[in-house]
DNA sequence: TGACATAACAGTCATTTGTCTGGTTCATTG
DNA sequence: CAATGAACCAGACAAATGACTGTTATGTCA
């Protein structure tokens, strides 16, 4: 009458990974859906099941509210959804973001809202293997090192560099023969980020 | 001793990020939190708003079921988790991916669970913009068609290549003139499947 | 065998949350 | 002004969901 007994360790691992990819879809399950799912007769199973998942600090819960439980912060690398930018001009940053092209799945273990994605266009950048349409994840930041790949503004537009410093000067370098450096009016340099990460569909 | 009178379209912008940011966090709001948030006295002036932009398509929401309220389906596809492979040789995919190096999230609309990800080795694929320690996205197919890029065994080890019929034979080619092109003996080629992504962090 | 631990079950209560019906305030306008 | 509609408010009810206490089966092992 009840239902097959089977091994704790196993069945806990299950019902992990169904919390875990309800909650990466952005629903998060209620207990008696848990229950459900695996059939249980009684609530109290499913309960004991999370309440293990979260004694062994694989999820967290909210107390008290409702479809509470939650991926822990810190151990696996969150993944969390940034809105993807067709085109920026200057000083519009912040009003793109609020109205995106899209959004992007990404991992990171980055705390703060200051990520966000933008198609690539051009062939500038093509010999650092990063080509138009390509997505690249950008790391919010007023400044950048030596070297690093970055989201700037120029001629009103963003688009994708290479940062040089040479002399105390600060260079825009296209890595791609056909293009020529940039070497913009320090003063009016705005960088927008840092690329992170580069993706691209096929 | 009311709240202060607002434009209906400007406040209902508001609500919709509000409920938008807290989704994409994977937070669904309950409507008192919308209420409490915007510091509404009713729990009905929230709900009134949720349900324009339900009206409007901003929004869609299960009936009855707590925190029920989602993004529309259009165009954005459920994010999953994908085993992440560092090697693969002949005959062991299915056990990789039993036990793999880590998940990669993908956003797909394929139901099926038929993708994995790969870590690239070597150089042959460079001028395809594909290069080592990239991580490739991977359709499971046994064959594909001319031009498009494979996941292939070659010498017992999965390699990265672009497939290429021609006078009925298959030749997977490498995207770098420093190696040369792959003939397999058609009865041993084992196809692993089609590169649908791919991505490289910085 | 009997003590023990584990997995599952039963039933109830409390809180959160969604739903509903109607009322109040206030600017607009014919 | 009276009518109207928009924005907001009040309160109650019901469904979904979480929390709690205790019981029943089943396997293990001294």
């Amino acid at each position: 009458m009840t239902q097959e007994r089977q091994s704790s360790t196993e069945r806990k691992r299950q019902i992990f990974r169904f919390v875990r990819d309800r909650l990466l879809a952005g629903e998060p399950p209620s207990i008696r859906e848990v229950q459900q799912a695996f059939g249980f007769r009684a609530v109290q199973s499913a309960r004991d099941y999370l309440e293990a998942l979260v004694a062994d600090g694989m999820l967290e819960k909210a107390q008290g509210k409702a479809r509470g439980y939650r991926l822990p912060e810190g151990g696996e690398w969150p993944t969390r959804m940034v809105p993807l930018l067709g085109a920026v001009q200057a000083g519009q940053l912040s009003t793109a973001i609020e109205d995106p092209d899209g959004f992007v799945a990404v991992q990171s273990n980055n705390q703060r809202n200051d990520l966000f994605a933008l198609k690539v266009r051009g062939e500038s950048m093509r010999d650092a293997a990063i080509l138009p349409d390509d997505v690249v994840i950008v790391q919010r930041q007023q400044s950048a090192n030596h070297g690093e790949i970055v989201v700037a503004m120029v001629d009103d537009e963003a688009t994708v560099k290479r940062l040089w410093r040479h002399d105390g000067r600060i260079e825009l370098r296209p890595e791609n023969p056909a293009f020529s450096p940039i070497v913009p009016d320090p003063e009016q340099l705005q960088i927008l980020g840092k690329v992170i990460e580069v993706r691209r569909s096929l």
